[in-house]
DNA sequence: CAAGTGTACTTGTTAGACAATCGTAGGGTT
DNA sequence: AACCCTACGATTGTCTAACAAGTACACTTG
């Protein structure tokens, strides 16, 4: 029962399902993939599913050493403090940037409106307009490079989020007032309120996640 | 007659060659590279050289569309300026935070020292040194993600400075002295001071380079 | 001379195979 | 009985050979 997946290369499909399952939880952190495997359930030829993996391992959604089975990637504590970091140093500098100018993105505006639409709806329901919040604010520079280089964190980034809404760690309106708050900053011209509430909002989501992880070694169905 | 390719993997052996190749010039710019060539000139199955090839692409070395052969990129002026943006963007702020706790990274000091010392040697020579010291830098800040995104850059950065060095568009003794400045200004704890040398030192061959790039289209040999 | 066609070149993908390597289970030794 | 060493199975790394599909350029034709 292979999806639709037959959209331009048969690697970026398998990849891009590939990358579906695991956000959608249905690939548990651990779980190992092998090539053959894989191969076998997609119909396609061993090297197609060689190269499918490596997409997701250079996405780091994978992990894999010298001749072992890649493996859905387990994320840690101090992993998840690196990535939140990460964002943290990129993010902050880049409101401080647009608040210095007043620019409010009108994708990131938008993203929020979707976010507060769906408050009713499961917690996984505003991962997408949550990645797609920060994304615009991130693209809102207009530097390829650095959309670029926030691009490659996003996999992790979402692996974390998954994580946090699945577990409901964060309710969501107060993620959507945490995100107006943003907004409402660098309209304003306040870089530095602004850098302050997002690197609150990240810290925050951070060190739930991070006492979540370092507590319980997180087998959980 | 190839060369002694045969580290780890055959892939990475081949890779690593053909950026090396790259960086000293002996692959120019819009040079086509087919895999069955690549293949033959190594001795080794046209998927491997495959493999060589993407893994290029994603460093962003080469280029390539879909059915259409790889190319050795072609930077034009308003790449340069994106990705000298880029590295202005997240070194200025990685020296903003280093000078807020005046921690000079000793392997950056390192990385200058002996730049001083290759002064008399061909202006190529001072690129390796040059990369290191901010490498260093981004290093300093301890997070693992943030190197990773920095090193995204790394390769169309090398390619940009192998430009800048090989026209001599800069001289050494002041790219040297410009390292010592911003070192000095962390070391006396001045964020703004620090940052704004950084700054400086980037639009500085920014500028030169861009313009070199928009002035001819680049032809010579 | 312009437009459509065709052909050669290149990439995308497959199939099957063999060597190298890793993990583990089993047997031998102390 | 405990420990080390070996052998086996499973998996990955790479190769050869081949076909399908797409692109680019030249050629023919109107």
């Amino acid at each position: 029962m292979s999806q639709r997946v037959s959209a331009l290369s048969i690697i970026d499909a398998i990849a891009g399902d590939l990358r579906r399952r695991i956000y959608a939880g249905d690939l548990v952190q651990g779980t190992p993939l092998t090539e053959a495997e894989l191969a076998a359930s997609y119909d396609v030829a061993r090297p197609t599913a060689k190269a499918a993996i490596e997409r997701l391992v250079a996405d780091s959604l994978l992990e894999r050493g010298a001749h072992k089975t890649a493996r859905v990637k387990t994320l840690g504590a101090e992993s998840v403090r690196d990535i939140y970091f990460a964002r943290a140093f990129l993010e902050s500098e880049v409101v401080r940037r647009l608040a210095r100018t007043a620019t409010v993105p009108e994708a990131a505006r938008r993203a929020n409106t979707e976010i507060e639409a769906r408050l009713s709806q499961a917690a996984t329901a505003i991962i997408d307009p949550d990645m797609d919040f920060h994304t615009a604010l991130v693209d809102a520079m207009g530097n390829q490079r650095t959309s670029a280089m926030y691009r490659s964190l996003l996999g992790e980034v979402r692996l974390c989020m998954t994580r946090v809404q699945s577990l409901e760690l964060l309710d969501s309106a107060q993620i959507a007032s945490e995100h107006a708050t943003i907004l409402e900053r660098i309209a304003a011209g306040d870089p530095e309120g602004a850098a302050g509430a997002l690197d609150g909002h990240l810290a925050h989501a951070r060190e739930l996640l991070a006492a979540e992880l370092e507590g319980n070694a997180g087998h959980r169905s």
